[in-house]
DNA sequence: ATGAGTGCAAAGGCTTTGCATTAGG
DNA sequence: CCTAATGCAAAGCCTTTGCACTCAT
């Protein structure tokens, strides 16, 4: 799995013309860590040896690529997740609490459900929808 | 209607000891006028009397107040619209061709399916939910 | 009069960029 | 070798804040 994470994120970044680095292969497996999509600040934290300025452009680098996906939840620090595609399916359960952000999933028989009727939204909108963004505020398991 | 919202508003505004001033009913009226979410530049171009500092305080006034409601899209600008309560309920259409938020209503049946499958979601995921963010991203009409 | 509201300008805070240095292929 | 990547510092951009002025009660 974790070779499988490494060898798509180079192929992946090798088709856009970029390399694999060592600052590049340490924020991939710092958001494969967790389950939670993270904040530049939380990622330079626990690794100090990053540069802020790039972990902004690798980050950017990395989206730009199809490795890892931005998440706004708030307007004061972004967020980054590994992309869909290589973890599981899931949505976000955004504390309001103490704001932080949790992934979570959901009985496939329930996932199937919400994207029929979003399928159902999209056809009697008339509009072809790339995406959807479906999270849901509420306490995190930390909070109570 | 125009009536009830001005209404609403000075009620809302007295019940935090805020007073419903010619800026703030310029504000609400200017997203009244619109079913999309509006930035604050967009405001200020319609109306070039206001004030950059004091639109993003009144908005600010005015959430605290329940009368508009901020939403985070992108992280380049914060947007506002009425109140949930003072609006019909809706979603967001986030256009990927040119980065425009409009909104867009769902019939009511796909919308109680929508609301059941999320219902289950909370309550299998054992958290109380006390709200939810289900946007589409798309292309929008003015885009084809 | 007296405190809330307003406007201008300056400061804050997240993010991006310029530039010299380092390193990967 | 030679270009991409990196790190530091400075600049950008949205937003907030300080402060004096104005307006409503």
């Amino acid at each position: 799995m974790t070779l499988d994470l490494h060898a798509t994120a180079t192929s992946r970044l090798q088709a856009d013309g970029q390399r694999y680095t060592s600052r590049r292969r340490a924020l991939v497996e710092l958001l494969a860590e967790v389950d939670q999509p993270r904040t530049i600040p939380q990622l330079l934290e626990q690794r100090r040896d990053l540069a802020q300025s790039s972990a902004y452009r690798n980050l950017a680098v990395l989206e730009r690529a199809g490795v890892v996906h931005r998440v706004v939840i708030t307007d004061e620090f972004a967020r980054y997740e590994l992309a869909e595609d290589l973890t599981e399916h899931h949505h976000h359960l955004i504390c309001a609490r103490c704001g932080d952000v949790v992934d979570f999933t959901v009985p496939t028989e329930v996932e199937h459900e919400i994207e029929s009727a979003l399928a159902k939204v999209a056809k009697r909108a008339g509009f072809h929808t790339t995406g959807h963004r479906l999270d849901l505020v509420g306490v995190c398991a930390g909070c109570t």
